[in-house]
DNA sequence: CTGAAAGCGCTTACAG
DNA sequence: CTGAAAGCGCTTACAG
């Protein structure tokens, strides 16, 4: 057995054959002879020979690898989501090269994507800068933002209806009762955030509903932690809270439980946004609106690859609809 | 704006200085004069060179490539050390090639890992065999395995101490005064339910107690929940349950309280093992036993790399220590 | 169908 | 320090 691994030309030379003849029978596009394809694959099969998929990236300027951005994997709802896009995508032959952000870092790693000559971008929880955008336009490589969109920038996005979701929520708990509703935004300069805050509080204009209080938990657990101690130091208490994400409404469920010593949902309700697997977990049994994560990572394969494929970037923009999971956290009437 | 990405031989005509150069002032190992290094970079920023990654791997033989193999990512302990290996991996200017694997195609995603010059594997929850082990011995390329081991395969490994943190439950739960003591196991053919199971075992056989009961759970939360109403239909309960790890103990206290009406600990106590971040949630307060996943991370890490860089393979294996974490799903006494 | 040859964008001895 | 040249392992026109 030898260390190093057999090259085309050490194949065609077994097979004695030409070593384009080896290369075109390990190429899907390309015909040979059935008389050289046996002799061909005897002899690769007999050196344990593997096409070397960089060179072939080299040379035919298709590494076929996605590059998949993401910020933090502490909320569930990117474990399953990232499982989910690399299964899709290497159900299609394609690779993926995953690169963790900080908020710092954001440039150096998007350089980094491209030195390794990505043929498509994914960002999932990170944000994406202006000049980074224009770098990929110029390279002619499509990047889809997933779960997020930013309006002034050349790159495309699938996101669930997360207007609706707010809209749908605030009918929801008007229905039940509820008069003192607040609201617990995620990262203030997310679109998802954003969007669910204004349908929340549309929904609740068309029930002649005002929101009671609101605080800011940006996404985090320990914020989430802050925005409800903020929310319950006024002696006038919320009687329900939609929380921006799960991620933050257990941490808020928890604390209202522990240090506040009141009932879900006879004390107060909670509604939150995603339906990861723990919200359906019995300690918790949360009211949320669900997002499509399936179809989400559908529409991103489809969009990047349709690009990818067609070698033409544009910038295409997919709202899913989402669904209200009716569960215990919140009362219904 | 020109589509194309500009090549060294750009870079070079722009700057009037030979391809070499260019080469050279992007090459940390390689030297320039000032002056040669000022008109490169200037040429360079002008036409925002970046140095081709691929083309570089292909002429050094050095990818910076690790590959990433994970079977799952609902055990919240994976997405965890998913994001410390990469960001770890990044720091050191490696970039990770991200594979989810199902049983099926195990063989088939190790050889496009291959494919694409990988200098070393990490396998997380998937599982390695012989002959996949034997050709990536053959071809140089190191692989740890994280969080199990495999004696017989010249692959490498990294885990916790998981027959001492087994034993530590059985001392824990027999000093807390439970009777009929019961195990949950993972997958049978992985080595840290193996482990667990046996230093479980091996505890309460110095505690002059023996087992009450078993079944299996295959790290899967249906299969928690199939295992414990199996150990239910019995007329004698277990009044204390090890489950071996904190994915399945969830799902186990959900019916437990859920469809048994028991409170826990006071009619039963359970033990998890991992220590997801899950575990300190309020509604569950998980006792279990921590594995060090931040040691463990550095530890794959500097395995796997002192063996890309010293291109020696070698079969390595760390066990680190573990930790019972006392909460309140067990009684202490 | 087949082979010889060019070339993808780099790094790295080899001379100067 | 610098440049000309070879070469990494492939794909793909170009002739036959």
């Amino acid at each position: 057995m030898n260390r190093i691994a057999a090259t085309s030309a050490d194949v065609a030379r077994l097979a004695k054959v030409s070593q384009s003849a080896v290369s075109r029978t390990f190429s899907p596009t390309s015909s040979v002879s059935d008389d050289m394809r046996t002799r061909v694959l005897a002899a690769a099969s007999q050196l344990g020979y593997r096409p070397n998929a960089l060179a072939r990236a080299m040379i035919s300027g298709r590494s076929r690898l996605i590059a998949l951005l993401v910020a933090y994997l502490d909320n569930h709802f990117y474990p399953l989501v990232l499982e989910q896009l690399s299964r899709a995508l290497q159900a299609r032959d394609y690779h993926v090269l995953l690169f963790m952000t900080d908020p710092g870092n954001q440039d150096s790693v998007v350089q980094k994507m491209l030195q390794y000559q990505v043929e498509g971008i994914v960002m999932a929880s990170a944000t994406l800068s202006s000049s980074l955008a224009r770098e990929c336009a110029r390279t002619g490589t499509p990047v889809v933002l997933f779960n997020r969109y930013v309006p002034s920038l050349p790159a495309s996005s699938v996101t669930s209806d997360n207007i609706e979701g707010g809209r749908q929520v605030a009918h929801f708990l008007v229905a039940g009762g509820h008069q003192r509703i607040a609201f617990i935004a995620g990262q203030e300069d997310s679109s998802t955030s954003h969007d669910r805050e204004a349908g929340f509080y549309k929904g609740l204009t068309e029930c002649g509903v005002t929101i009671f209080a609101r605080a800011v938990g940006g996404y985090r657990f320990d914020g989430a932690g802050d925005a409800i101690r903020q929310l319950f130091t006024d002696t006038a208490k919320p009687d329900a809270i939609f929380v921006a994400n799960d991620h933050m409404a257990f941490a808020v469920m928890d604390i209202l439980r522990g240090a506040f010593g009141l009932r879900i949902p006879e004390d107060i309700s909670i509604v939150g946004y995603d339906d990861v697997p723990e919200a359906s977990w019995a300690g918790y049994a949360l009211t949320t609106v669900a997002q499509p994560a399936a179809d989400m990572v559908d529409a991103t394969v489809s969009i990047l690859l349709e690009q990818v494929e067609n070698r033409v970037v544009c910038k295409r923009a997919a709202v899913l609809p989402c669904r209200l999971v009716v569960r215990g956290s919140a009362r219904t009437g």
